[in-house]
DNA sequence: ATATATTGTGGGTAGATGTGGGTAAACATC
DNA sequence: GATGTTTACCCACATCTACCCACAATATAT
Protein backbone atom coordinates (compact mmCIF):
# COMPACT_ATOMS: atom_id res chain seq x y z
CA UNK A 1 0.00 0.00 0.00
CA UNK A 2 1.81 2.49 -1.16
CA UNK A 3 -0.37 5.16 -2.45
CA UNK A 4 0.04 8.66 -1.48
CA UNK A 5 -0.64 9.85 1.74
CA UNK A 6 -3.52 12.45 1.47
CA UNK A 7 -4.35 11.63 -1.80
CA UNK A 8 -8.01 10.96 -2.68
CA UNK A 9 -9.72 10.03 -6.26
CA UNK A 10 -12.41 7.94 -7.29
CA UNK A 11 -15.98 8.51 -7.24
CA UNK A 12 -18.37 6.89 -4.68
CA UNK A 13 -21.85 6.77 -4.07
CA UNK A 14 -23.48 6.79 -0.26
CA UNK A 15 -25.95 8.17 1.58
CA UNK A 16 -26.57 10.43 4.51
CA UNK A 17 -28.42 9.23 7.63
CA UNK A 18 -31.26 11.30 8.82
CA UNK A 19 -28.50 12.51 11.27
CA UNK A 20 -26.45 13.90 9.02
CA UNK A 21 -23.46 11.53 9.06
CA UNK A 22 -21.95 10.04 5.89
CA UNK A 23 -19.07 7.33 5.21
CA UNK A 24 -16.23 8.62 4.18
CA UNK A 25 -14.92 6.41 2.09
CA UNK A 26 -12.52 3.42 2.78
CA UNK A 27 -9.68 4.00 0.52
CA UNK A 28 -10.11 7.51 1.37
CA UNK A 29 -9.74 6.84 5.01
CA UNK A 30 -6.70 4.56 4.52
CA UNK A 31 -4.91 7.57 2.59
CA UNK A 32 -5.23 9.53 4.94
CA UNK A 33 -1.91 10.03 6.79
CA UNK A 34 -1.79 9.30 11.06
CA UNK A 35 -0.92 12.69 12.28
CA UNK A 36 -4.14 13.68 10.80
CA UNK A 37 -5.67 11.49 13.74
CA UNK A 38 -8.89 10.94 11.68
CA UNK A 39 -9.51 14.42 11.83
CA UNK A 40 -11.12 16.09 8.84
CA UNK A 41 -11.92 19.61 8.41
CA UNK A 42 -15.41 20.28 6.05
CA UNK A 43 -16.09 23.74 4.58
CA UNK A 44 -18.14 25.08 1.43
CA UNK A 45 -17.08 24.33 -1.94
CA UNK A 46 -16.46 27.20 -4.68
CA UNK A 47 -19.08 24.84 -6.21
CA UNK A 48 -22.32 23.87 -4.33
CA UNK A 49 -20.83 21.00 -2.61
CA UNK A 50 -18.70 20.21 0.38
CA UNK A 51 -14.98 20.06 0.66
CA UNK A 52 -13.38 18.14 3.03
CA UNK A 53 -9.88 18.29 3.64
CA UNK A 54 -7.30 16.47 6.26
CA UNK A 55 -6.84 18.24 8.83
CA UNK A 56 -3.30 18.96 8.08
CA UNK A 57 -3.49 20.55 5.19
CA UNK A 58 -6.50 22.59 6.38
CA UNK A 59 -3.95 23.64 8.40
CA UNK A 60 -1.40 25.23 5.91
CA UNK A 61 -4.82 26.24 4.08
CA UNK A 62 -5.34 28.75 6.96
CA UNK A 63 -1.99 30.33 7.40
CA UNK A 64 -1.55 30.99 3.57
CA UNK A 65 -5.06 32.95 4.82
CA UNK A 66 -3.11 34.78 7.41
CA UNK A 67 -0.68 36.16 5.15
CA UNK A 68 -3.46 37.99 3.02
CA UNK A 69 -4.06 41.17 3.83
CA UNK A 70 -7.24 42.56 5.29
CA UNK A 71 -6.63 45.99 3.78
CA UNK A 72 -8.44 44.72 0.31
CA UNK A 73 -12.22 43.95 0.12
CA UNK A 74 -11.44 41.05 -1.66
CA UNK A 75 -9.38 39.63 0.37
CA UNK A 76 -11.54 40.09 3.37
CA UNK A 77 -14.83 38.32 1.37
CA UNK A 78 -12.57 35.61 0.39
CA UNK A 79 -11.02 34.88 3.80
CA UNK A 80 -14.34 34.97 5.58
CA UNK A 81 -16.73 32.54 2.33
CA UNK A 82 -13.98 30.49 3.05
CA UNK A 83 -13.51 29.93 7.23
CA UNK A 84 -16.54 31.07 8.18
CA UNK A 85 -18.45 27.25 7.36
CA UNK A 86 -15.57 25.32 8.21
CA UNK A 87 -15.56 23.03 11.13
CA UNK A 88 -13.36 19.94 11.74
CA UNK A 89 -14.60 16.91 12.48
CA UNK A 90 -13.42 12.80 13.57
CA UNK A 91 -14.62 10.02 11.55
CA UNK A 92 -16.52 7.58 14.29
CA UNK A 93 -16.00 3.98 14.34
CA UNK A 94 -17.49 3.02 11.34
CA UNK A 95 -16.25 5.46 9.23
CA UNK A 96 -18.45 8.60 9.17
CA UNK A 97 -18.16 12.08 9.63
CA UNK A 98 -21.00 14.70 10.46
CA UNK A 99 -22.35 17.35 8.46
CA UNK A 100 -23.08 20.81 9.47
CA UNK A 101 -26.60 21.42 8.88
CA UNK A 102 -25.32 24.87 7.26
CA UNK A 103 -23.11 22.98 4.75
CA UNK A 104 -26.20 20.25 4.07
CA UNK A 105 -28.09 23.02 2.79
CA UNK A 106 -25.51 25.09 1.08
CA UNK A 107 -24.45 21.91 -0.71
CA UNK A 108 -28.61 20.77 -1.32
CA UNK A 109 -28.02 17.16 0.23
CA UNK A 110 -30.65 14.85 0.88
CA UNK A 111 -30.20 11.04 0.56
CA UNK A 112 -27.78 9.94 -2.03
CA UNK A 113 -24.44 11.64 -2.38
CA UNK A 114 -21.51 10.78 -4.62
CA UNK A 115 -18.00 11.31 -3.00
CA UNK A 116 -15.29 12.34 -5.02
CA UNK A 117 -11.49 12.07 -4.84
CA UNK A 118 -10.38 15.68 -5.91
CA UNK A 119 -6.54 14.82 -5.27
CA UNK A 120 -5.51 16.90 -2.13
CA UNK A 121 -9.54 17.22 -0.84
CA UNK A 122 -12.61 15.35 -1.10
CA UNK A 123 -15.69 16.76 -2.64
CA UNK A 124 -19.68 15.77 -1.31
CA UNK A 125 -22.13 16.42 -4.02
CA UNK A 126 -26.08 15.62 -4.57
CA UNK A 127 -25.60 13.58 -7.50
CA UNK A 128 -28.84 15.80 -9.13
CA UNK A 129 -26.41 18.81 -8.59
CA UNK A 130 -23.74 17.82 -10.46
CA UNK A 131 -25.06 16.22 -13.15
CA UNK A 132 -26.29 20.13 -14.20
CA UNK A 133 -23.07 21.36 -13.49
CA UNK A 134 -21.54 18.84 -15.58
CA UNK A 135 -23.91 19.61 -18.15
CA UNK A 136 -23.01 23.44 -18.18
CA UNK A 137 -19.14 22.67 -18.02
CA UNK A 138 -19.37 20.57 -21.28
CA UNK A 139 -20.05 24.29 -22.75
CA UNK A 140 -16.86 25.30 -21.25
CA UNK A 141 -13.67 26.89 -23.16
CA UNK A 142 -12.07 23.70 -25.02
CA UNK A 143 -9.25 25.95 -26.23
CA UNK A 144 -8.52 26.13 -22.11
CA UNK A 145 -8.54 22.66 -21.19
CA UNK A 146 -6.98 21.20 -24.04
CA UNK A 147 -4.02 23.41 -22.77
CA UNK A 148 -4.41 22.30 -19.33
CA UNK A 149 -4.54 18.38 -20.45
CA UNK A 150 -1.42 18.77 -22.47
CA UNK A 151 0.41 20.33 -20.08
CA UNK A 152 -0.14 17.53 -17.05
CA UNK A 153 -1.11 14.55 -18.55
CA UNK A 154 1.50 14.58 -21.64
CA UNK B 1 15.09 -9.79 -20.71
CA UNK B 2 15.99 -6.17 -21.47
CA UNK B 3 12.49 -4.79 -22.66
CA UNK B 4 11.81 -0.84 -21.11
CA UNK B 5 10.56 -1.03 -18.60
CA UNK B 6 6.85 0.32 -17.64
CA UNK B 7 6.57 0.20 -21.68
CA UNK B 8 3.76 -1.94 -23.08
CA UNK B 9 2.96 -3.15 -26.53
CA UNK B 10 0.94 -6.15 -27.87
CA UNK B 11 -2.44 -7.23 -28.55
CA UNK B 12 -3.73 -9.93 -25.57
CA UNK B 13 -7.12 -11.38 -25.49
CA UNK B 14 -8.44 -11.99 -21.70
CA UNK B 15 -12.01 -12.59 -20.06
CA UNK B 16 -14.07 -10.54 -17.40
CA UNK B 17 -14.83 -12.68 -14.79
CA UNK B 18 -18.03 -12.16 -12.84
CA UNK B 19 -16.48 -10.12 -9.78
CA UNK B 20 -15.06 -7.52 -12.30
CA UNK B 21 -11.57 -9.26 -12.62
CA UNK B 22 -9.25 -9.39 -15.69
CA UNK B 23 -6.03 -10.48 -15.76
CA UNK B 24 -2.82 -8.26 -16.93
CA UNK B 25 -1.06 -10.50 -19.64
CA UNK B 26 1.89 -11.65 -17.97
CA UNK B 27 4.43 -10.16 -20.28
CA UNK B 28 2.95 -6.72 -18.80
CA UNK B 29 3.25 -7.54 -15.17
CA UNK B 30 7.00 -8.46 -15.83
CA UNK B 31 7.37 -5.09 -17.77
CA UNK B 32 5.85 -3.36 -14.70
CA UNK B 33 9.31 -1.81 -13.01
CA UNK B 34 9.18 -3.05 -9.17
CA UNK B 35 8.82 0.36 -7.77
CA UNK B 36 5.39 0.04 -8.54
CA UNK B 37 4.72 -3.05 -6.01
CA UNK B 38 2.55 -4.61 -8.72
CA UNK B 39 0.27 -1.30 -8.69
CA UNK B 40 -1.55 0.13 -11.46
CA UNK B 41 -4.29 2.90 -11.70
CA UNK B 42 -7.29 2.50 -13.60
CA UNK B 43 -9.20 5.44 -15.13
CA UNK B 44 -11.55 6.74 -18.16
CA UNK B 45 -10.23 6.79 -21.25
CA UNK B 46 -10.88 9.42 -23.39
CA UNK B 47 -12.32 6.49 -26.39
CA UNK B 48 -14.68 4.24 -24.20
CA UNK B 49 -12.06 2.14 -23.21
CA UNK B 50 -10.35 1.54 -19.40
CA UNK B 51 -7.01 3.06 -19.51
CA UNK B 52 -4.88 1.67 -16.81
CA UNK B 53 -1.26 3.57 -15.92
CA UNK B 54 1.86 1.92 -13.80
CA UNK B 55 1.17 3.93 -10.76
CA UNK B 56 4.21 5.60 -10.47
CA UNK B 57 3.48 7.48 -13.96
CA UNK B 58 -0.09 8.25 -12.57
CA UNK B 59 1.60 9.77 -9.18
CA UNK B 60 3.43 11.92 -11.63
CA UNK B 61 0.37 12.89 -13.03
CA UNK B 62 -1.38 13.59 -9.44
CA UNK B 63 1.17 15.64 -8.59
CA UNK B 64 0.37 18.02 -11.25
CA UNK B 65 -2.99 18.33 -10.42
CA UNK B 66 -2.09 19.16 -7.27
CA UNK B 67 -0.21 22.27 -8.27
CA UNK B 68 -3.50 23.89 -9.88
CA UNK B 69 -5.68 26.20 -7.59
CA UNK B 70 -9.14 25.25 -7.41
CA UNK B 71 -9.78 29.32 -7.41
CA UNK B 72 -10.59 28.66 -11.55
CA UNK B 73 -13.45 26.99 -12.53
CA UNK B 74 -11.96 25.51 -15.54
CA UNK B 75 -8.99 23.67 -12.78
CA UNK B 76 -12.13 22.09 -10.95
CA UNK B 77 -13.54 20.81 -13.75
CA UNK B 78 -10.11 19.42 -15.19
CA UNK B 79 -9.43 18.05 -11.98
CA UNK B 80 -12.99 16.18 -10.91
CA UNK B 81 -12.69 14.86 -14.51
CA UNK B 82 -9.46 13.24 -14.92
CA UNK B 83 -9.63 11.77 -11.36
CA UNK B 84 -13.31 11.36 -10.77
CA UNK B 85 -13.18 7.58 -11.88
CA UNK B 86 -9.24 6.79 -11.15
CA UNK B 87 -8.78 4.13 -8.59
CA UNK B 88 -5.34 1.88 -7.58
CA UNK B 89 -5.44 -1.64 -7.84
CA UNK B 90 -2.72 -4.45 -7.53
CA UNK B 91 -2.85 -7.10 -9.21
CA UNK B 92 -3.74 -10.48 -7.02
CA UNK B 93 -1.77 -13.75 -6.99
CA UNK B 94 -3.21 -14.67 -10.17
CA UNK B 95 -2.33 -11.65 -12.07
CA UNK B 96 -5.67 -9.79 -12.46
CA UNK B 97 -6.70 -6.35 -11.07
CA UNK B 98 -10.06 -5.80 -9.98
CA UNK B 99 -12.11 -3.13 -12.25
CA UNK B 100 -14.86 -1.26 -11.02
CA UNK B 101 -18.60 -1.30 -12.30
CA UNK B 102 -18.64 2.45 -13.36
CA UNK B 103 -15.56 2.00 -15.55
CA UNK B 104 -16.84 -1.33 -16.47
CA UNK B 105 -20.04 0.26 -17.56
CA UNK B 106 -18.60 2.86 -19.52
CA UNK B 107 -16.81 0.96 -21.75
CA UNK B 108 -19.12 -1.39 -22.21
CA UNK B 109 -17.56 -4.67 -20.96
CA UNK B 110 -19.09 -8.22 -21.07
CA UNK B 111 -16.90 -10.87 -20.81
CA UNK B 112 -14.34 -11.00 -23.62
CA UNK B 113 -11.54 -8.27 -23.62
CA UNK B 114 -9.14 -6.90 -25.68
CA UNK B 115 -6.13 -5.54 -23.68
CA UNK B 116 -3.79 -3.58 -25.79
CA UNK B 117 -0.05 -2.03 -24.49
CA UNK B 118 -0.04 1.59 -25.44
CA UNK B 119 3.60 2.51 -24.59
CA UNK B 120 3.15 3.94 -21.89
CA UNK B 121 -0.53 3.03 -20.68
CA UNK B 122 -2.35 -0.27 -21.20
CA UNK B 123 -5.68 -0.17 -22.72
CA UNK B 124 -9.02 -2.41 -22.14
CA UNK B 125 -11.61 -2.78 -24.28
CA UNK B 126 -14.98 -4.32 -25.36
CA UNK B 127 -13.73 -5.83 -28.81
CA UNK B 128 -16.78 -4.88 -30.35
CA UNK B 129 -16.13 -1.24 -29.45
CA UNK B 130 -12.84 -1.55 -30.65
CA UNK B 131 -14.31 -2.64 -34.33
CA UNK B 132 -16.07 0.62 -34.71
CA UNK B 133 -13.53 2.77 -33.71
CA UNK B 134 -11.37 1.36 -36.01
CA UNK B 135 -14.06 1.18 -38.68
CA UNK B 136 -14.24 5.35 -38.16
CA UNK B 137 -10.54 5.87 -38.10
CA UNK B 138 -10.07 3.89 -41.69
CA UNK B 139 -11.51 7.06 -42.62
CA UNK B 140 -8.77 9.17 -40.97
CA UNK B 141 -7.49 12.39 -42.24
CA UNK B 142 -4.53 11.92 -44.33
CA UNK B 143 -2.83 15.39 -43.56
CA UNK B 144 -3.49 14.64 -39.64
CA UNK B 145 -1.19 11.76 -40.10
CA UNK B 146 1.31 13.94 -41.96
CA UNK B 147 1.44 16.41 -39.13
CA UNK B 148 2.24 13.40 -37.05
CA UNK B 149 5.26 12.72 -39.33
CA UNK B 150 6.90 15.81 -38.46
CA UNK B 151 6.60 14.93 -34.65
CA UNK B 152 7.54 11.48 -34.69
CA UNK B 153 9.83 9.22 -36.99
CA UNK B 154 8.87 5.36 -37.50
C1' DA C 1 9.21 -36.80 -24.46
C1' DT C 2 8.31 -36.15 -19.81
C1' DA C 3 8.42 -33.49 -15.81
C1' DT C 4 8.00 -28.97 -13.90
C1' DA C 5 6.66 -24.36 -13.69
C1' DT C 6 3.71 -20.65 -15.30
C1' DT C 7 -0.57 -18.76 -16.72
C1' DG C 8 -5.54 -17.88 -16.99
C1' DT C 9 -10.19 -18.75 -14.94
C1' DG C 10 -13.35 -20.03 -11.41
C1' DG C 11 -15.12 -19.99 -6.78
C1' DG C 12 -15.23 -19.97 -1.22
C1' DT C 13 -14.77 -17.50 3.10
C1' DA C 14 -13.26 -14.65 6.94
C1' DG C 15 -12.99 -10.19 7.84
C1' DA C 16 -13.91 -5.43 6.47
C1' DT C 17 -17.37 -2.10 5.17
C1' DG C 18 -21.70 0.64 4.99
C1' DT C 19 -26.15 1.66 7.19
C1' DG C 20 -29.38 1.85 10.73
C1' DG C 21 -30.59 2.66 15.29
C1' DG C 22 -30.00 2.99 20.72
C1' DT C 23 -28.41 5.17 25.02
C1' DA C 24 -26.39 8.06 28.23
C1' DA C 25 -24.06 12.32 28.96
C1' DA C 26 -23.99 17.22 27.81
C1' DC C 27 -26.47 21.11 26.84
C1' DA C 28 -30.08 24.34 26.68
C1' DT C 29 -34.83 26.01 28.20
C1' DC C 30 -38.25 27.20 31.12
C1' DG D 1 -34.09 22.18 39.44
C1' DA D 2 -37.02 19.76 36.13
C1' DT D 3 -37.65 19.00 31.42
C1' DG D 4 -36.83 18.56 26.66
C1' DT D 5 -33.17 18.47 23.03
C1' DT D 6 -28.88 17.60 21.08
C1' DT D 7 -24.56 15.28 20.75
C1' DA D 8 -21.07 11.69 21.23
C1' DC D 9 -20.38 7.14 21.46
C1' DC D 10 -21.88 2.43 21.27
C1' DC D 11 -23.87 -1.94 19.17
C1' DA D 12 -26.24 -4.80 15.42
C1' DC D 13 -26.35 -6.64 11.08
C1' DA D 14 -26.59 -7.25 6.02
C1' DT D 15 -23.49 -6.75 2.34
C1' DC D 16 -19.33 -6.62 0.07
C1' DT D 17 -14.40 -7.46 -0.83
C1' DA D 18 -9.70 -8.93 -0.22
C1' DC D 19 -7.46 -12.89 0.09
C1' DC D 20 -7.12 -17.67 -0.31
C1' DC D 21 -7.18 -22.16 -2.84
C1' DA D 22 -8.31 -25.29 -6.95
C1' DC D 23 -7.47 -26.68 -11.43
C1' DA D 24 -7.08 -26.90 -16.42
C1' DA D 25 -4.27 -25.25 -20.13
C1' DT D 26 -0.10 -23.73 -21.73
C1' DA D 27 4.77 -22.93 -21.76
C1' DT D 28 9.52 -24.15 -20.30
C1' DA D 29 13.24 -27.03 -18.90
C1' DT D 30 15.78 -31.33 -18.65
Amino acid sequence: MTTNLNTFTGEYAYTVDNKGRVNIPAKFRKSLSADNEGMFVITKGMDPCIWVYPAIIWKNIENNLKNLSSLSAINRTFVRNTVRYASSTAYDKQGRIQLTSNLIDYSHLKKKTLIIGMVNKIEIWNPDKLKDIDKKNIKIDNNAYDELAEKIII
